[in-house]
DNA sequence: CGAGACGTTGAAGAAGGTCAATGCAAGTGG
DNA sequence: CCACTTGCATTGACCTTCTTCAACGTCTCG
């Protein structure tokens, strides 16, 4: 579950991300010594419980932060992309799983260092400070989306998410590098409902599917005004 | 709206408070020199789109900090209890109002000054970095609780939540400080459904209503039960 | 006192969840 | 190479939970 990080080359690294809802911290220091770790699809990074032994910064793919509770029900907490970095922000153990929804890669770099370097560095303190503030607005985001939005309204506003996230090739084409179950449990939905909502989408010709993972935008401007 | 700050002594601050949720940053620096702001109950500390000139630190009362959606629907982010900051984590223009639930006092700081601190004192942003991450809990926390629980389960968790934070006189005795509508707001229910779960919960005897707003825990055990 | 804000309760309706069947593509083993 | 399995997505029928709409009670404050 936690295998010991490989030192490896990151090759895959996309630097044209867009990613305008987000502040990434460019060149954290000290992130570009750490060895870089690939994960499996469906390999976790760290599960709750686990001591909280680094920060990861993604190099490619999509690793999903999430809940678990007794009864199975999982509530996804976010999709870290490429740039982003999971494992600020939290003290002692871990409280969420990090799971990838995909074959990834991630750069590691411990914890202990980088607390040891922010106490001395108020330039990467402060870039510390942003990077959870981007987390906490992405988090009050979806928060809202959950708490208001119908199902139709929360697929809106995810796939607009994703659009501003995901490194698509194409514009208004957006992949999606996860399973349905994932989006339904970031969303508070069910994978039916998921599905059936897309398939809706599809139906008013906002959106079109390729592939069952790619999205196409068809309708920009009628997905803005549904997601509200 | 947005009345000039008004020096003025602290007097209602609270030291007591137990918070084992919230990692407060006791004594952030610049927050002693601050002037004290009196706030009626539901005037709004800023609004969305108003510039973020301020930090607050919550000395008395409780403030909401909302998300209002164009069709009205409100989404509540999070309440500040006495010892918590808001105005942190963001940039640019306020994304969210703060409300007073009820009459408070709040400390300013001046934005710029804090960055200004932060930006050269590693010890000032390192505990910014920490209040945020506290903030960014409690959103997860609370993102849980609206996308996986029954309206039961959510009130149950608030109840909760509202256990550790309030400065409460008796142990197991809990005071809203806000209306139904603030509470449905914040878990995404009607004031109805909160009304019908409270009765529920009292029939159950799990808790006892006083006089409206102050609730006692009968059976702590059975609630934590119900939370999940 | 009367008006307005807030809370509670009931009945009816809708959105989404649950359960179940089907389809489809990618392995896997004989 | 083909039968079989397995994982994922879609679709339909039914059901539960919560919302909506409405009425009523209570309290406060002018």
């Amino acid at each position: 579950m936690y295998s010991a990080p490989q030192t490896e080359q990151a090759t895959g690294f996309k630097t044209g991300r867009k990613a305008p809802n987000r502040h990434p911290v460019d060149g954290l220091d000290g992130f570009h010594s750490g060895t870089v770790r690939r994960i499996e699809a469906k390999e976790h990074v760290f599960c709750e419980g686990d001591p909280r032994t680094h920060v990861y910064r993604i190099e490619d793919g999509v690793i999903a932060l999430s809940k678990v509770l007794s009864d199975g029900r999982r509530q996804i907490i976010d999709f870290a992309y490429p740039g982003d970095y999971i494992g600020l922000g939290m003290f002692g153990d871990h409280v969420f799983d990090a799971q990838a929804t995909c074959a990834c890669k991630v750069r590691c770099l411990p914890t202990s260092q980088l607390e040891h370097d922010a106490a001395r560095d108020p330039a990467l303190a402060f870039r510390l400070y942003n990077a959870v503030s981007a987390e906490l607005s992405a988090a009050r985001r979806l928060l809202v989306s959950v708490g208001q939005g119908t199902a139709m309204e929360r697929i809106a506003s995810f796939l607009i998410e994703l659009k501003g996230r995901s490194g698509h090739l194409e514009e208004d084409l957006i992949n999606l590098p996860m399973r349905r179950s994932d989006i339904a449990d970031l969303l508070g939905l069910t994978i039916e409902t998921v599905s059936r909502t897309l398939t809706k989408l599809r139906m008013m010709r906002v959106i079109e599917i390729q592939n069952g993972n790619d999205v196409r935008i068809l309708d920009a401007n009628r997905l803005e005004e549904i997601a509200g």
